[in-house]
DNA sequence: GGTCACAGTCGACAGTGTGTCGAGTCACGT
DNA sequence: ACGTGACTCGACACACTGTCGACTGTGACC
């Protein structure tokens, strides 16, 4: 079924931009897919515009007519990653304090999407400075995710929920998020997606807020979404230890 | 003075790998130093051999008489540079619970070295994965490094002076060690190296020992080198834990 | 002084990858 | 059927890499 709905009437620029479904796009379709898996078994300097296009079924010149060159390509398929990159975590950086669960459910998509895109994520993160494309993108999610953590720390350190610190906010913000980013890239077999989850979780915790949340009694609580508890023994710690 | 010692018969094999200190010797250091200046630049991918054999004067063919490709040269200054990364933190790493500092000396050294050869680091530190010598470099530093902050992180455990972990202590190793790395690399304008080495001790106690270090009362106590004190603290906390 | 071996030098070549151009083909509305 | 624009491809020019064989300097030894 062609994803044009009957009796809708579009007005004429977004028919025209609608129009065609046809040849072109699914060539410069197949050419992103297979440019996926390409680039997710080898890094982009081994891939060739020739494998580019034989991969999408065209000749090399015919490539050129789609994509500007390899990083092109590279740079429409990262496009669609930063986006999913981002809304990951919203819950979690508009709480105030250490809302445990919003940051283990962040950190699971974190995972996931680190486990499907692995590749080409790794790729994105290991780039040659100066890679003109790659690097870019690298620099523009690093720049807005830092951001964000490190208003969130702000945030929290005027609220007295977080220690304050010879570690600049904006300085915990870059460390957390090249540290895990450089710990997911890392292709460690002996973890699973689970044990990464609480092991990103607790570095996380003990990097923004000092101290790995002490649970009182609840021996094995695992699942349970307790932020409101957690967030008041929290500041319960900190004046402890401010007082 | 010649480093041949007069009096002592040497092997003739040695005294033939030690004869020449002559042109081609010379040739070689020139293409090293251009190299260096190279690298320190632009990334591996922009700099030609031509430019390479240019900068030492002399052609390019001949430059393949001395080395086999830029890696083989990269990879030359980087062996020099591995063993200075290495030795910097002996005393820190030998050391049992936080030995502040000695930390903040290892830290220091840490940042100069970042400072003098911040463009190669920064080059090997992000390399494409199956960037042949330069990813073999950078696994090996990293492996090594690792594995020595992991079994003081198992020490420190074991004897009670670091709080243990979800977070494995392998995964905290590759934490520490990614992140400084990665901060490092960045190039923050507003950061001086002071400000760097305050910033990546303290991020250091934090993540290795949860807490930013309680002061009890010495409000400014800043340039006193009080190593033994602190090293005592950390036996008498790790005798009590044992005994 | 001759000559011999070898370190060192270089121009020329072949291979690989990139990006562009112009001529050709296909699809589709008139 | 036919023209227009979307699409295709072979051929070219360019940049970089690595190798080969011929050449030159230098020092040792007769």
């Amino acid at each position: 079924m062609p994803p044009d709905q009957p009796g809708v009437a579009a007005p004429p620029d977004v028919a025209a931009r609608r129009r065609a479904p046809s040849r072109g796009d699914r060539r410069e379709q197949a050419i992103l897919d297979g440019a996926r898996e390409l680039f997710e078994a080898k890094p982009l300097s081994q891939v060739t515009t020739d494998e580019l296009a034989g991969a999408a079924g065209l000749s090399r010149s015919s490539f050129y007519f789609y994509f500007d060159s390899k990083q092109a390509v590279l740079s429409a398929l990262l496009e669609g990653l930063s986006e999913e990159l981002r809304t990951e975590n919203d819950a979690w950086l508009n709480a105030i304090g250490l809302d445990e669960p919003a940051l283990r459910q962040a950190t699971v998509h974190l995972v996931a999407v680190w486990r499907t895109h692995g590749g080409l994520l790794r790729q994105a993160w290991r780039c040659e400075r100066g890679d003109g494309v790659l690097a870019t993108w690298r620099a523009g999610v690093l720049e807005r995710g830092t951001r964000r953590i490190r208003d969130k720390i702000e945030r929290d350190r005027a609220a007295g929920v977080a220690p304050p610190g010879p570690p600049t906010a904006q300085l915990l913000a870059v460390a957390l998020q090249t540290c895990k980013n450089e710990l997911l890239a890392e292709p460690r077999a002996e973890h699973d997606d689970a044990q990464m989850v609480d092991d990103l979780v607790a570095l996380t915790l003990r990097l923004l807020y000092g101290v790995v949340p002490v649970r009182p009694a609840h021996t094995a609580g695992g699942a349970h979404p307790a932020g409101a508890a957690q967030k008041a023994d929290a500041r319960a710690a900190l004046s402890t230890g401010a007082g």
